[in-house]
DNA sequence: CGCTCGTTTGATATATTTCAAGAATTGTGG
DNA sequence: CCACAATTCTTGAAATATATCAAACGAGCG
């Protein structure tokens, strides 16, 4: 009397369902679509920067993020994502990549061939829209990211991640968004801000005596979410998750 | 025996075109949609922050550009639009805008109900899918300004400025992307690299001493484009115009 | 247990900001 | 079309947030 297996892609639609709504025809054939499951360990890629991806690609489980290696050979980070998120569509529908994609932890990702996707965005254009608006949002985080890198200080950036972190859990139903496991190293924080791994472990520090979080290793709490928001000039709206009540 | 006036949505239409090709009926149903079109002087706003605009917008003369306001008064510039852009889809669409669109000069815009976008993509998938595929190349272009705001300094920053101003120029069908004219002031090319409008003096009287540009009032002209892809860091890749084979 | 990778801390350097004021350009009303 | 007002641009000097360099410390792993 165990739950049954969900299917490997059941949180990719519910995910997606955030943003419309599906009949049982559009969902079933979200769940038909033809997929292998890969176990992959941290650090490993999933696109290179120049390739020609022919998959596109769900995570699972565990966590990935993308980036970007400049001329100086500084690394820009642009997002982090977690179980659910299709961490590649962009790359392979637009035939050539223009960045890296890589995973933080280890995990299982479904790859689905593109062509499988382009063709039930032609068929349903509810799913045709719902991958859409994804990436309209994904749209709009970029947009927020380039505003936290560019005209947010050390400590505001800092806190505007983690409450971006949370507040994306929350949303995703994994976990409790007031204490976490945010799976990167310092460094990789470095490269999600714009700043130098010495500057990050000095800033954590600052918001810890502040009283704003709590750490333990990689461990986070945040004893009052309205102090951290504030800290970080973090205003939602840009997640566009309203539909979702999202509240913490 | 002169030019039969264009129809105001055309350029729009040739733009999506470069992501893929249109049938004649999806052509005609696009140069069929319903609009209005207003002028527009600089400065004017056509979305604001926290708005719920129920038109998309395309911009069909002059230039405009997208920012937030960030909490402490910080303003940053995400993109630069240029005749024929859609200026405006993603506020529409998400139901809430979370940032500003204004022009940078005067201009017309033609103003289309959101609900005919909605309906144009849902059936003509090539359009959806065209749609689609811009709302990504967009988001790649947010992707590249993460990094220049992020990783990369002074100089190389506003080099690369110039240099995708000039490749969309070239690729719109605009004037020559040797020589034009930047419709920015300093203080706006600051919030777009996120830096300061004296540093952006500094710097760009810099480019020019190095012999990497050459200014008269907000003209710019080139001299040698190798030389400033290099001091840019420039790699027109993220801009997925190969189709286009968009050459300088 | 030793090694590697990540974290922490200190001292110093620097790119960029801030403040301030004058010059030039653009816009505007008479 | 001129004269005045308002931006925008330019330049200098001083301040500062963050980067760089360097080294020790700690934790996980084979």
């Amino acid at each position: 009397m165990s739950d049954p297996m969900p299917h490997p892609l059941s949180r990719m639609v519910a995910k997606l369902e955030l943003w419309t709504t599906f009949s049982d025809l559009d969902r079933a054939a979200l769940l038909a679509l033809p997929h292998i499951v890969r176990s992959l360990k941290a650090q490993q890629y999933i696109v290179w920067d120049g390739d020609q991806p022919q998959n596109a690609c769900v995570l699972l489980s565990g966590y990935a993020f993308r980036h970007k290696i400049v001329g100086n050979g500084g690394r820009q980070i642009f997002s982090i994502h977690m179980p659910g998120d299709l961490v590649d569509v962009q790359n392979a529908l637009l035939g050539r990549a223009d960045h890296n994609v890589q995973m933080l932890t280890d995990g299982d990702v479904a790859l689905i061939p593109m062509e499988a996707v382009r063709r039930i965005a032609f068929r349903h254009p509810h799913v045709g829209m719902a991958l859409w608006y994804e990436t309209l949002v994904e749209g709009a985080i970029f947009r927020e990211w380039i505003a936290n890198v560019g005209r947010r200080n050390a400590d505001v950036r800092i806190a505007h991640l983690l409450c971006e972190f949370a507040m994306r859990l929350e949303a995703s139903g994994l976990g409790s968004p007031l204490g976490f496991t945010l799976p990167m190293t310092q460094e990789q924080i470095a490269d999600a801000t714009s700043l130098t791994p010495v500057h990050v472990n000095r800033t954590l520090k600052l918001l810890e005596t502040r009283g704003l979080i709590t750490r333990d290793k990689r461990s986070v709490t945040i004893p009052d979410w309205r102090q951290l928001v504030a800290a970080g000039d973090f205003n939602p709206a840009y997640l566009h998750l309203e539909c979702a009540s999202v509240q913490i």
